[in-house]
DNA sequence: GTAATTAATTGGAACGTTCCAAATATGTCA
DNA sequence: TGACATATTTGGAACGTTCCAATTAATTAC
């Protein structure tokens, strides 16, 4: 069934021409004569040629066009987006990518971008699952494969890496938090031995302080970065001796989980208790109550992140680049300021 | 600095044997002599060899271990998990997936389709873009690459598909409204002129019918299959003369937003109002009320395709097979009848 | 009419692997 | 020892492209 596949040799013969001219004619090149071309073409057209890319990419200087994409958890709709910001970018620009789910597994992640190596990737983006080391990125690096680390750094590798800036967001959400009245604000939600979560409870901490409040430890609840994780975590923060009033939560998925966990306990998220994201995911918008969050904008995240890839592709420069990107924060209902949510208690 | 990079002649030569043992090695072929594998794989780590597995698939008989995955929307949890279930089956196989997001753009699948073939993809998962022909896959089916199509079917076309089995699912949840006491049951969200939308609605209409009911085309609601298409459905909903008391939603997406609608209105799903969802992602266990929906299982049916096209693969048979994967119905709160939702006023 | 210039085309080696057929080494049996 | 079987190794052609250097054809200049 299947007869052999099509080559330029094929179309070369039916077309009356060489190889290296279907060559040409296959790269556009301005060299070969209008009707020749047409004709080339035709018989491309004709005879359902389709290129084969992995042949061309065996000469050395050519550039396969794949990238690797790898990220920690894209059931999360933060990486989801993310992906979709890398994917938009890549696809315009001719690119196609691979695109694994490490699951927060290093073995899994390792494997993957053994795997992409062998598949001849020119560029890796990598949201890297915990545990990550230098180690692992270092011979993609040594190989002249440019890598761009994001939303999360590898300490010690000589990578490219685009984070967002935690610590201001997390200040600034907090300072807002303050300016509404509160002083007994949490940090729930996120997992602890995180260099993201340290960097969040860290502005949560400097913002309070400043302030001139208290910021105990027992204030900051870590759990899972998930909605499940934010309703424990209110739930246990409820259950305090001097509950809080408001919360700053890891990030947007922890911060539903816990506007559920209020309403299970029977308190109106933004009315009776003030509930601050980070990162606004399509959703915070359209919520109810809308989600006051620090906004990272996962899908431009993305896209610049693509695009710091490319750059380093096209100039094949490889010294390393750290961007931080700016955050701000988007002030909704959840918090209470919002125009349509009802008057704080507090 | 990146000096050109290391073959199997490199290796070769350094452990003092010929190419074509290296390549036994590298295939852990039972021939070569214990002593000689050990030397040559010695000198492959020590030299940093990756293989190069484009070159390998020059060779017309190679498979390619790439297959392709194009999603419609990606941000979409159901499709993000759908995803994530094909991953992990694929990656335990061996395999290295290309994932693209179509974002419902025929142009754009049809831009990466063509790419993938390009690099030689053994066989293609895809969800199609709405208004997918059966055009769009005929060429792939015609070079023997197998193709699973999952979640929506493309009328006509000659490849395997994976589908639930919409119209039960839809009527086992309005046959669970019915039996909690509702009969005015309105359908909402979705996109009205697709195959899944018109299966899902025709199950809500014979259920209705089957209890007796009407089902007038009012209290059908389209929209999009979003959390924001819900909360416009419901508002519509809220305003008819004759208000439903119940809905069956299109998606969880949906029925999520439908809940938050009903809150902004003043009402409390699961008590005032029964909402149904479809698909049962993960959010949906944790929300409150936790969401009574049709579960698709849709990791599972990452899964199940991942499994399919596998076989399609390795037993190289083309003739296509249609799946119609069962669903079941998952009570929790927000139909009124979950053990600890409050009573139902209707 | 010949030389020089420009426009098009082309043969063949190379890219890194696999795999066949053939060669060599090792062991066994009479 | 020679004849055979078995275990291991190997050269070289192929896979489908690109690209250099060289060729041929067409055009222009003198």
């Amino acid at each position: 069934m299947s007869r052999s596949r099509v080559t330029v040799v094929d179309i070369a013969r039916a077309a009356g021409v060489s190889k290296s001219t279907v060559s040409l004619v296959l790269q556009a090149s301005p060299l070969v004569n209008e009707a020749t071309r047409a004709k080339v073409n035709a018989v491309i057209r004709e005879l359902g040629y389709v290129y084969n890319r992995g042949a061309a990419n065996l000469r050395q200087s050519a550039s396969s066009r794949i990238i690797g994409i790898i990220v920690n958890d894209l059931t999360n709709s933060f990486f989801a987006e993310l992906a979709v910001g890398m994917d938009m970018v890549m696809q315009s620009a001719g690119y196609v990518q691979f695109l694994s789910n490490s699951a927060e597994s290093v073995d899994r992640q390792r494997e993957v971008v053994a795997s992409m190596r062998e598949h001849g990737i020119s560029g890796l983006i990598i949201s890297p699952a915990r545990g990550t080391e230098a180690a692992d990125l270092k011979p993609l690096a040594a190989s002249g494969i440019p890598v761009v680390s994001v939303v999360r750094n590898v300490v010690g590798a000589k990578v490219s890496s685009l984070v967002s800036d935690n610590y201001a967001g997390a200040k600034a959400a907090v300072a807002h938090l303050v300016s509404l009245g509160h002083s007994r604000i949490a940090f729930l939600g996120g997992i602890a031995n995180t260099t993201v979560f340290a960097e969040r409870v860290q502005g949560w901490r400097d913002a309070l302080v400043e302030a001139g409040f208290e910021a105990p430890d027992m204030l900051v609840i870590g759990s899972t970065a998930s909605r499940a994780g934010g309703v424990a975590a209110i739930e246990r923060a409820l259950s305090l001796p001097a509950p809080p009033t408001a919360a700053l939560c890891f990030n947007d998925a922890a911060a539903f989980g816990v506007c559920d966990g209020l309403r299970a306990a029977g308190r109106e998220p933004g009315r009776d208790f003030a509930v601050v994201g980070f990162d606004d995911v399509i959703e915070a918008e359209t919520a109810v109550p809308a989600l006051t969050t620090v906004s990272v904008d996962p899908q431009g995240m993305g896209r610049r992140a693509a695009q710091l890839l490319l750059k380093q592709i096209n100039t094949g420069k490889v010294e390393p680049e750290a961007i931080v990107g700016s955050v701000r924060l988007v002030v909704r209902q959840s918090c209470g300021a919002g125009e349509k949510a009802g008057r704080m208690s507090a």
